[in-house]
DNA sequence: TAGATTGTTAATCGATTAACAATC
DNA sequence: TAGATTGTTAATCGATTAACAATC
């Protein structure tokens, strides 16, 4: 957990701030941003004066800087492209959502056999052209939704490419490697998971009753 | 993070014996399973002496055994069933995968307005009749796949009919209640850490390069 | 001033690991 | 027996929280 927990609370801050903003808001007390990300204020304080960013011992801290320095933080590294392998219906979902506000956008979909040329204004490429596709676009991170059956060698693919960040959606854990980061999304597990849970608090449900 | 991790960990340990199996494996060294979970053997002889799961000093732990105990605690509890709701694309590619193998199986899709009758054998019916099938199929766990418009008032209605787990893919932060999970599949917030990892390590090579 | 909120220290808590005796 | 691996204890480590002085 450690360091990529703290990372992604920052990127919570940030969305939240974000939404308070767009709420007209200027100002925001640590108990404001805990409760919105269910950790306690004193976290959110800690998290803050770690890196330094400064409220005010009566307002509270003001939006606008905080947001400045979790940019800086998160690397406020303009608009990033990733790229889609994979557009069936996974792959095509995920080209017809629009993740501009959240920092990057969908430069190309790949798939063996592109079922049409474009998609929401996305360019489908066949496979082959991923190569020299990542090589000229100075593409980073990609996102995995092919079937399970050629996950592993997509994987491998993507990584000879240059690629060092993939987001995997086939249910198979691919390990990360010195050159390469992957994140699993299981959404097995996950749904076994929240059985699991859910089964949980049922049962004590059952115990306080009984 | 606590229980929550614990738990995923025992799933893990529980796919993972089952490929270890089926490739024909008898027994396993807790270094086995802590090299495929990328976590310390340690770690894993701890959790399984937690739960009672005992080893052999000399022959390590066997899978039947240790998956056997594992099937009680995670709950046995036979093929689950769940609902979706949402069968646009993301939908869709959710009704296409066959989850049997996971411990569960969709049991229906909603949408407002079904484009079809049934998908991979899958009825699909209108949303009006969500909580009489819910009720009526005692289903537990649905996943969310709407756009990101309706998301609040689909789980709102989910939660009405009873539902008690839920498993959202809009990109929208929803919070837990006393009497439903909620876990998010966040995707943009997943890509953006992605980049943030990405360019950390870039910055550790050239720094180590420099 | 009185009141509220930050910033920070010390305490807590829990998860993980190191290490080794027990034992197969 | 010698060697290997478990099971467990004590140590470590880090994240989170409680609490309060500083201060706006």
């Amino acid at each position: 957990m450690e360091q990529k927990d703290l990372m992604l609370r920052l990127m919570k801050y940030k969305r939240v701030l974000l939404q308070f903003k767009s709420l007209g808001l200027d100002r925001v007390y640590s108990n404001n941003l805990g409760d919105a990300l269910e950790i306690s204020a004193a976290l959110v304080r800690k998290d803050f004066s770690h890196f330094k960013i400064e409220g005010n011992r009566r307002g509270g801290y003001s939006i606008n800087r905080v947001l400045e320095k979790l940019n800086h933080l998160l690397g406020d590294s303009g608009l990033q492209e990733i790229v889609i392998v994979g557009c069936g219906n996974l792959g095509k979902a995920l080209l017809n959502h629009d993740y501009i506000r959240e920092g990057f956008r969908i430069a190309a979909g790949f798939d063996i056999n592109p079922s049409q040329a474009e998609l929401n204004n996305i360019p489908l490429y066949p496979l082959e052209i991923l190569k020299p596709y990542v090589l000229e676009h100075h593409i980073d991170v990609g996102i995995i939704a092919v079937p399970v059956s050629s996950a592993m060698q997509t994987a491998e693919m993507m990584i000879n490419c240059g690629i060092k960040g993939i987001l995997n959606f086939a249910p198979l854990q691919l390990k990360s490697r010195e050159e390469c980061r992957i994140h699993n999304v299981n959404i097995g597990l996950e749904i076994e998971n929240l059985f699991f849970m859910v089964n949980q608090s049922e049962k004590k449900d059952a115990r306080s009753i009984g």
